[in-house]
DNA sequence: GCTCATTGTGCAACTAGTTGCATAATCCGT
DNA sequence: ACGGATTATGCAACTAGTTGCACAATGAGC
């Protein structure tokens, strides 16, 4: 249940519209909590609903109309709440390693070629974070705010790290072309 | 869409019954792909309906009375189809790393205790593969089998071994008793 | 002034995963 | 042999997230 929470955070950072949330969750927030557009909307609604932010009162509020929303006091409570509340860990799904398990059964025939292209894609998501890193964190911004923002992209740009490295390793554990395991 | 796969490797390591699988999850497959017992018994069904698994025709197939699985071959070619095919990576959600971007926002008040307690769960879960590593792969063992098996549970102890040394970082950085950041 | 792409909001239906409970068989102590 | 704990299977209802589509407003090109 941390969708509503995701977007209280996301609202008390700039009070958005739906659009504008939708895609500083592509670009932020999202890294680590992502969202659809749907899924945005229609907690919206219902953070409405139940009295935590409320539409900017701008003009008309018809179809194809931006409707911006901000936190209210009670939804600050309920973040600060929910922040300092006792959460366990969700069950981890990682459907690469699944996979790497079922090839140690099945073999590894046709793996190589996704290997490569995740190892990419994290490559790319390495960068992507490193260059905010570079705008965002510069050397010497010392605020509470800045050091706990820092303190999560540093564990995204790690884990980044880390899943380079383990896809590294595992392209070189692959056998020659093609090679059966059962 | 990956929980078949994941029993069907688990059946191809070992037919077993519902309860054993439930079991298994709970120590291995589980470590990256949880499930409970509902989910299985479910998926279980639908495997055997679509022709991929089926009961090992022991006894009377009663409430209560175990029911085992074993992969047929149409099972195992599905999984190797699977295995081999491209899959986009899910996008990650992690509650705690919100968590910490959202008390950038409202402040750190009451974040210590739960911090610290991941902290040993994380520990805990280390020292378990650990355990594990030790067990069931002991040097010498370089089977093409053993060496992806290994990969994979590696991937979990480098895992678990940055979430400590990352929440060990987070404490450092969490002011004195109260603080807010807002 | 009209048409067409783009922007922005939203509904409906679906899939995956979770929670809570029901029920049958078995085993164990008495 | 009976009663209660444990083992084993499963249904039903719910929550969260995804996919596909509909439709209004706006702006840009002609």
């Amino acid at each position: 249940m941390s969708l509503p929470h995701a977007i209280l955070t996301a609202l008390l950072e700039k009070p958005s519209s739906g659009l504008d949330l939708t895609r500083r969750f592509d670009k932020s927030i999202g890294y680590f909590w992502s969202a659809t557009h749907q899924q945005i909307y229609r907690e919206l609604g219902k953070l409405e609903a139940e009295g935590f932010i409320r539409a900017l009162p701008t003009e008309q509020p018809a179809r194809g109309q931006r409707k911006s929303y901000e936190v209210l006091p009670a939804g600050r409570a309920e973040l600060q709440r929910w922040t300092a509340a006792a959460q366990d860990p969700k069950p981890h799904r990682d459907a690469l390693l699944l996979r790497l398990r079922a090839a140690a059964v099945v073999g590894t025939a046709g793996l190589e070629t996704d290997l490569r292209r995740h190892l990419d894609l994290h490559r790319r998501q390495l960068a992507e974070y490193e260059e905010i890193e570079k705008r965002d964190f510069p050397p010497g911004n010392d605020s509470a705010q800045a050091r706990l923002q820092h303190l999560v992209l540093r564990a995204g740009i790690e884990l980044e790290t880390f899943w380079i490295q383990w896809l590294t390793e595992a392209l070189e554990e692959l056998p020659e072309p093609a090679e059966q395991a059962s």
